[in-house]
DNA sequence: CCTTATTAGCTGCATATGCAACTATAATAA
DNA sequence: TTATTATAGTTGCATATGCAGCTAATAAGG
């Protein structure tokens, strides 16, 4: 228990870092809404689909990518499969397991919503940085991430 | 419409933003969690309140601080009040306003809640980072902040 | 082998959030 | 002034999320 106060650069950090994630992600929502689109959360597991050797992966797996917990992962591949953009079946090698795997329509929808995504991360992230400077944010990022590794 | 992709580096930068935020905000609300204590929504207009005069502001004006929507402002400090931690009043200088005003006991929460919150920014964001490394990512946030200013 | 502990996933209930519609007041325009 | 439009805040209903408890299957320990 030490001194419990932060510097005016240090709260200028972390609060920027809380306002800039609040805004973007605010703008990307807004935006595939605007489009009649469903949310990024939805993009987001259809992408880990797509990418993945023969569009499945287990569910826990899918749940770690993506950081949902296992209710919301469960809860989240319902509504896909209601919608037919993925289907859900048996894990050959753990009885208790589940496979998600992304359909056609699931592979087209993802590819609908890249565009609207895309322009988000571009006119408002990208657009504020040169190459040395996008490197120089890389290195802060990482340094976050480096330690939630695994 | 133009090329529609990411280089690598400019996927690295969006998604380690998006992912460290997940892991960060995560942490913060496991451990309030983890305390006894209530959501980090809480805490930010707690403090809002607590550093405005008066520890009041109008409820339009604190959803502009804490990026939330009207309802969502409405049920929040409905949520605050029923608790005994801030009150609502009918704001003198337009017959449509309310004002929200934090109580001692909403004062003292805050003060609990902020070493849990403070620990996690201690040892989760800013223990990353040497006094220079702070200030590169200070100006890297910055730049994406400052075309959401106003 | 049998017992126990762990893991994967699902579900009921409570709470939180989004959307659209609504009331009341204020600001603007005619 | 009156009519129109915009803003502040609330509410009903639908959907989404969190929590705790549940089943079934695998893994670990005796």
């Amino acid at each position: 228990m030490a001194n419990l106060k932060l510097t005016t650069d240090e709260t200028k950090a972390w609060m920027g870092l809380i306002k800039a994630q609040q805004h973007l992600t605010g703008k990307v929502e807004e935006k595939l809404k605007k489009n009649g689109l469903p949310p990024y959360s939805w993009y987001d597991v259809l992408l880990e689909l797509d990418k993945a050797p023969e569009g499945s992966l287990r569910l826990n797996e899918l749940g770690k990518k993506v950081l949902l917990n296992k209710y919301n992962v469960t809860r989240l591949i319902d509504r896909l499969e209601k919608e037919g953009l993925a289907s859900r079946n048996a894990c050959p090698v753990d009885g208790r397991g589940k496979v998600a795997c992304i359909t056609g329509k699931g592979r087209m929808l993802r590819q609908k919503m890249w565009p609207v995504y895309y322009n988000v991360i571009k006119e408002h992230f990208l657009s504020q940085f040169n190459a040395g400077q996008l490197g120089q944010f890389i290195e802060c990022i990482d340094r976050i991430n480096s330690q939630f590794k695994n």
